[in-house]
DNA sequence: TCAATAAATGCACTTCCATTGCATTGGTTT
DNA sequence: AAACCAATGCAATGGAAGTGCATTTATTGA
């Protein structure tokens, strides 16, 4: 376990138990997390450590946001080498209308988009809404 | 103006004139409005009237939320033969990281995405962030 | 080692948008 | 006109995001 230690480290970010236990709850989870569910996870912590936990994730580059149009900000951990800044690495999101759960579909690279004249892409979002696979396979 | 009025009545929206104010609002603009910049526009007008006046004409399919990521919700009046439903007729949403404004770029249908197997596509998000061309243009 | 310093955490509070309940007003229908 | 239903207005609520400040914890370096 001292992995994640040294990987948080490299980031440039400090150590502490919170983070520890935010990560690895990142990681187990196959799925885009809300604050609330992180809460849920954690019952003893306090909200706002969680709020500013994830943005030094993402600051740090080791989390990125997702939205799903949900209405509420979701996070998931990088891939490894994942370059959430840079367009052309920009992989697509799924959420599911039935479980309401969303995931990164990071072999899903988002399409180059064309743009009218005078217009000039900086970034794109580009969520799929429909039924995920563990819901359709009945 | 009459023409106003037989088109909302067509779709089964009753003519009142907060509805038709709001309806020639949303014409003139160029852009996804939110509630506030309604608000803004009609003083007099209660925000739960405006609300529920959106709701309706979302409902009646003659507006289109356009979520473009800000997290305030926008709306935008549907063309002509729009049927913002239909997967395959989904237009894709331009937002200006300068003036924070967003257009409907209806020309520009939203290519098919694929997705894993087992995973069903029912609709399709895509918002393009960069400079739009009135800011580009200098 | 221990004091000085900086970072992380916890609590309380605020803001903003979305949404609802309920009373009132206004328009339709018979 | 009476009865009915839809639209409106006001007040209140809820949820998520964000901030200020005091306190605790970790780091540094004298
Ligand atoms: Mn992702
Ligand atoms: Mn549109
Ligand atoms: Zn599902
Ligand atoms: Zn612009």
């Amino acid at each position: 376990m001292q992995k994640i230690e040294q990987f948080l480290d490299s980031k440039d970010i400090r150590v502490t138990a919170m983070r520890l236990l935010i990560y690895k709850f990142l990681a187990e989870k196959q799925v885009a997390v809300t604050l609330s569910d992180i809460e849920n996870a954690f019952e003893k912590a306090d909200r706002t450590t969680l709020y500013r936990t994830i943005k030094t994730f993402e600051e740090k580059a080791i989390v990125h946001k997702v939205d799903d149009g949900t209405g509420i900000t979701k996070y998931a951990l990088c891939e490894q080498g994942c370059n959430c800044e840079i367009e052309t690495d920009l992989h697509l999101h799924f959420h599911c209308n039935n479980c309401n759960e969303t995931v990164c579909l990071t072999e899903h690279k988002i399409p180059q988009i064309k743009v009218p004249d005078g217009f000039v892409s900086e970034n794109v979002n580009l969520v799929v809404k429909g039924i995920c696979d563990k819901c359709s396979g009945q």
